[in-house]
DNA sequence: TCGAAAGTGGCCTGAAGTGGGAAGAAATAG
DNA sequence: CTATTTCTTCCCACTTCAGGCCACTTTCGA
């Protein structure tokens, strides 16, 4: 499992640096295939490829006309795309998903139990102001026992 | 299978160039022939022309009088053209799909797992942002395990 | 203070993408 | 039926971009 987050960059040329303690996990447990993908186009989801595909199996499970299931694939294909880690653990970041999620200069990579996710520094600082984290969500939490 | 997703211009001659990733799937799997269609007249629909092929026989196993079955061949039909990619990968987008979708400069194709979906870039944003992912389509995804 | 490992930048080669000419085919008008 | 024009197809050439590689810088620990 993935723990934690690192700041990374993303020089000129769109290469994303995986911090070395993720990229130790990802390539041997996973490889160096990974699925770099979004949702909304804010941020940047980077899942091993095995991760990936179990979510596809998953998603090909449900019924085709769900149109929750619909407008995800729409999106997750949209921006998504296959890339592989080269010989310095940098992946190209998606040109779709450099400019929508603001993918340049610095950034920030956590964990998310079996991914990863990428924001934009400032973004993500300005973010975490904007949506404070209630009291409803802890209670949320406490009902699953955290 | 086709992953993910890529940008792609059609060049003011109607010449759509299919994202190498794609290509090398599509005439390794399938060959350079495809059927482009639409149903809507909003997008283009790029099925490798095997895939196509069982597609009609399952619409043949219908009975003829299906009014749902009548109205899916009236469009696809009417917008539907084999065309053959050339050396170059690129295939000739139909006339009436290059009116009606918009097929001109900035244009994203999508994969959907075994054919692909071709929009205009602008059209697409703006259809994204029009119908959000709410945390209702969360919860369903969540709900079967994504 | 030195060395090793991580991070960063940039060059270079080859591949992918892009544009346009020209010949051939099809459609249209006379 | 023929002539003209439009559209398609094939081909060649140029430009841009991504991937591999090397080397420098920085950081951390011994």
């Amino acid at each position: 499992m993935f723990r934690g987050s690192a700041p990374a960059t993303v020089d000129d040329k769109g290469r994303l640096k995986i911090p070395t303690e993720f990229r130790r996990v990802l390539e041997s447990r996973y490889g160096r295939e990974v699925f770099v993908t979004s949702i909304a186009g804010d941020c940047a989801y980077v899942y091993p490829l095995p991760v990936w595909e179990e979510i596809e199996e998953r998603l090909a499970a449900m019924p085709g006309s769900d149109p929750s299931r619909r407008r995800y694939l729409q999106r997750v294909s949209y921006f998504g795309q296959q890339v592989k880690l080269d010989a310095q653990g940098r992946m190209l970041v998606p040109q779709l998903l450099r400019a929508s999620a603001d993918m340049q200069g610095e950034v920030v990579v956590s964990a998310h139990l079996d991914h990863l996710v990428v924001w934009n520094r400032e973004r993500i600082e300005s973010k975490l102001e904007e949506e404070p984290f209630t009291d409803d969500d802890f209670h949320v939490l406490t009902e699953h026992g955290i």
